[in-house]
DNA sequence: GAAGTTCACGAAAACGTTGTAGTGTTAATA
DNA sequence: TATTAACACTACAACGTTTTCGTGAACTTC
């Protein structure tokens, strides 16, 4: 078990100063060739490489970004995270993740543990429990103590930082008219309660989707669902309400699902009624996810694009750290949405 | 944009030493009882946390353990780390996610990023290629500069170091009779390449399975896939496999998959054939996914139990941080599988 | 040969914290 | 009264690194 050597052991062993060490690794033209050679030669040879805690500490900052998430079991944060990695990699970070489990006070403990300084910022999306509270002041707290928060996908206007956001509105509009494109004239939407701003903005897509095409609105025709964690006692009521939608609306053509688990209880659904999709009945998502990808049919869904979204969030977070935003005021990208056409239409 | 407050300022804006503000907040009877409570109430007023790399720094160990996954859009890994969080959390300890999409070069440079003293060891799945390759020095020599490291899911017998580890072939054994004992007797396995640890166990539990209920071994009823990242370029190509045998073999009664992915694609040849799931044929796979869960019909599947995996690594890698093994020898846990019954079979 | 210049290196402070080893004051003991 | 003990606090080194400011020696210049 060889222990890591530092600077002051390579000095002993050659018979200099540490600060000549130091500089020689540098390359400082201070030292002479000769020295700066023999030196490194050394370093190489007992495998020497710096500590970066001892360099945090000095340097008073970390290269390291906090990413906190709800929920990793999950398609559109994984790709999120898989896109933060990607960039902070490229750009010599590392990344720490945690997650909520979409609790409030999991997320206040968990921003704490981080902000005391092993972090240089965060990026996070809110916990379904912290929308529901509106209690943001760990977050004020942290942008107040001078470190950069990103906001993605969940984001709240109280909070005033850069945001990374997918045009959920435009994304529900788009999805629906995809469905109004195909003949469709009686679409059911599958959406969440509006405390949930990415429900209530993909309500208001489809909503508008329907004005646009002089589509009257049906009341009957928007399930709203309570948005938990359980999905096992959330999916049969949900299904339930879809039975009865079903029945009292035959004319039902076309349904549209804010995520792709409510897709897959559709079609659960559709296939007791032994209707077929597409012709019966088309389908259409919110979230490209696996579910989509594999079912069959595969499913016609509104890719979100968390990779391009945690590549953004990570090149915002980053470039505040380094200062090379000379913009003060809070910045918000919104990354579009677009449809994947499959199977389901 | 109040900056964090150190001891220092503390101690100056009181008038007392750095010491007396640093005894006081850890409570130690040298001081006063009056300037303890004085110094807290400061400490309190001022927001004051200690910085952990300073901390770090001193107690030359962090309270931080990287995990090192191929993959975070995987429903496996992601339910591993969760559980690793779950105990982290608990013991006080942060987590360090980084991935290397199932690259070897990727992950010799993540350990080494990591291994740069941010952090007290490792959890971690071997890549694809890495296992391709059979190059294991990086594990290694981060072993033998004395961090301990946790390998799960994808070990290899080569590295001496704790692992926690699925029973593959126990789990493949199990699936097969349980379609066995449905009176199922061509049983169609589809499975990956030997060099992947846990496709060759699962095979392996598959042909025990045959073995132990007498029935003999068909080789036309194997498909062996490449398994690699490009699953819209494998997928097209299994599936043609798939009808092959399926045509040449139309006695199959039963399907074992050894992921999800291979279950879904399995799925629609099945539905292309009119075949009825699980009826005509029956449907087992590893991996208790989303995709499982939420198929029509759902999918009987070999649940891996991603979480405790998660779970027994993390305690196992702090078990060892904190010298609570007194056992100088890996340990090794299983995790065991189990069947969860759906509509497939 | 005195003064200045360059060269190659070393000493020391700083980052924030903890713990050991003092230090000065007051009180108790011989 | 002199010694010791207890108390309440402070000074300082250490963790590993970088960087500023010396500093001595060799060399150049007048």
């Amino acid at each position: 078990m060889k222990k890591k050597i530092t600077i002051k052991q390579l000095a002993a062993e050659l018979g200099v100063s540490v600060s000549t060490v130091s500089k020689s690794l540098h390359d400082s033209p201070e030292i002479s060739k000769e020295t700066r050679e023999k030196v490194q030669a050394f370093a190489k040879l007992y495998n020497y490489r710096p500590n970066n805690i001892a360099l945090s500490l000095k340097n008073k900052k970390t290269k390291t970004i906090g990413v906190i998430i709800p929920e990793v079991v999950h398609h559109f944060f994984a790709m999120v995270v898989k896109g933060v990695e990607q960039v902070a990699m490229e750009r010599g970070y590392n990344v720490v993740i945690s997650l909520s489990n979409e609790s409030f006070e999991k997320e206040v403990i968990n921003m704490e543990t981080f902000a005391d300084s092993l972090i240089g910022g965060f990026i996070m999306s809110l916990s379904k429990e912290t929308l529901k509270k509106q209690d943001y002041h760990h977050i004020h707290q942290t942008i107040q103590e001078g470190m950069p928060v990103v906001l993605f996908d969940r984001t709240v206007p109280e909070i005033n930082c850069d945001k990374v956001i997918v045009n959920d509105e435009q994304g529900a509009l788009l999805a629906t008219k995809h469905l109004i494109d195909q003949g469709k004239k009686n679409i059911l939407l599958i959406t969440t309660e509006d405390y949930i701003s990415v429900g209530r903005l993909r309500t208001q897509g489809y909503l508008k989707a329907l004005q646009k095409a002089n589509i009257p609105l049906n009341n009957g025709l928007i399930i709203k669902t309570e948005d938990t964690n359980r999905s096992d006692i959330i999916l049969p009521l949900l299904e339930n309400e879809l039975r009865t939608a079903l029945k009292q609306n035959p004319e039902i053509d076309g349904i549209f699902t804010v995520n792709e688990i409510y897709a897959a209880a559709a079609m659960r659904v559709i296939r007791e009624f032994n209707l077929n999709i597409p012709n019966d009945i088309s389908l259409v998502c919110f979230t490209d996810g696996v579910i989509s990808k594999y079912a069959t049919p595969s499913l016609t869904t509104v890719n979100q694009h968390g990779i391009q979204i945690g590549i953004e969030a990570a090149n915002l977070l980053i470039d505040r750290l380094e200062n090379k935003i000379e913009q003060p005021k809070p910045i918000t990208k919104v990354v579009a949405c677009e449809i994947v056409r499959r199977d389901s239409t």
